[in-house]
DNA sequence: GTCTATATACCGATAGAC
DNA sequence: GTCTATCGGTATATAGAC
């Protein structure tokens, strides 16, 4: 491999390392280029900056976790094997490293506050959501965000505290979600026990 | 009212504010005080800083959003009604401002990463969870954090796009979450009955 | 391509005037 | 109590040597 794709590459994966660990604010791009074995002037021949260091993870180191969390799922069997699939790539990553739903955060916090990045990060949600609404039948496109909105908010509070998350009621919650959004699209008018 | 229970409010609400909208690191202490009609003097004198700020918002400020919504739902009747006062409360909210929710995201970010900051956020989770866990009947508390979590989950696919987020299929997730979890807690009986 | 050196700007925090 | 002035540190980004 040449040098010119070792240093991409080397950047890249420190900058998601750093990005994760210590917030996109945090990581330095001296930070970043030490990590990697580089000075910051690489960062800027390469990417033209911080925000393009970003983009270019936006579009694909992420995409890739998102394909092979996709397959695990789609290696599973019942509703309940994959909604714990899903589960198990929040809180002990298969592939990939423990980091990328930390960087998914990040990602989010500053997409959310710039249109451009809001815009590019749009477009990935919808191709991860798409996967998931094909999977579970969602013909209207809601389970796929809902689904993904669960999963990183049981990871917010998971984070904070631990105690409160287990990983059977992280898949019993995903489950109800599942199950709550595919009886409505049905309209099969299913029994809802209202108690209390 | 004092002159220097005013500062201490105006500051208060100006870090709230720019926390929000600019995130807790692109706020600087010189910005807070500007934007309260203070220099940044009157930061360090009545918090010690920016950290001490931010803790007392933490504690106070956020809390009281916690009660408002609280009461909101105790007034709804039936799960949707009381669903989709959770969820108005997110995307509209009645009281405060529609800040609460980006701040609440803020202070997730900065409590996640350092120790202090994240025992006192769990201490404050875990009251808004108990609250919950109490009104939907969750005696082993699994209710609460999943309902927080898909809350704050939804929010952030929302903001980065708003067409994927209607407000019926918001309520048909939270829905799915309570049921889902309440017909765990009584078909497996490994933990209390459900009381009512 | 990657380095060193540097320009420019802003940050949090402190000291002391008033 | 609140102000001005300022220190020390660090950030992004650039210019030019090699």
């Amino acid at each position: 491999m040449e040098r010119r794709a070792e240093t991409r590459r080397a950047l890249l994966d420190a900058a998601a390392e750093l990005f994760a660990t210590r917030g996109i604010d945090g990581a330095s791009v001296d930070a970043i280029a030490e990590a990697a074995g580089r000075t910051s002037g690489a960062v800027y021949d390469h990417f033209g900056g911080k925000e393009g260091l970003l983009f270019c993870l936006l579009e694909g180191w992420v995409d890739d976790v998102t394909e092979a969390v996709a397959a695990q799922v789609a290696a599973a069997e019942g509703l309940d094997e994959q909604m714990a699939a899903l589960w198990r790539n929040v809180t002990r990553p298969v592939t990939g490293d423990g980091r990328w739903i930390a960087l998914e955060h990040e990602l989010w916090r500053y997409a959310s506050r710039r249109d451009e990045a809001r815009e590019r990060l749009a477009l990935r949600y919808q191709r991860a959501w798409a996967g998931m609404d094909s999977e579970w039948a969602s013909p209207d496109g809601t389970v796929g965000p809902a689904l993904m909105g669960l999963l990183l908010g049981l990871d917010m509070m998971r984070r904070i505290d631990p105690s409160a998350i287990s990983d059977c009621m992280a898949v019993e919650a995903l489950r109800g979600v599942v199950l709550g959004l595919r009886r409505e699209t049905t309209a099969a008018g299913e029994t809802k026990q209202e108690r209390r």
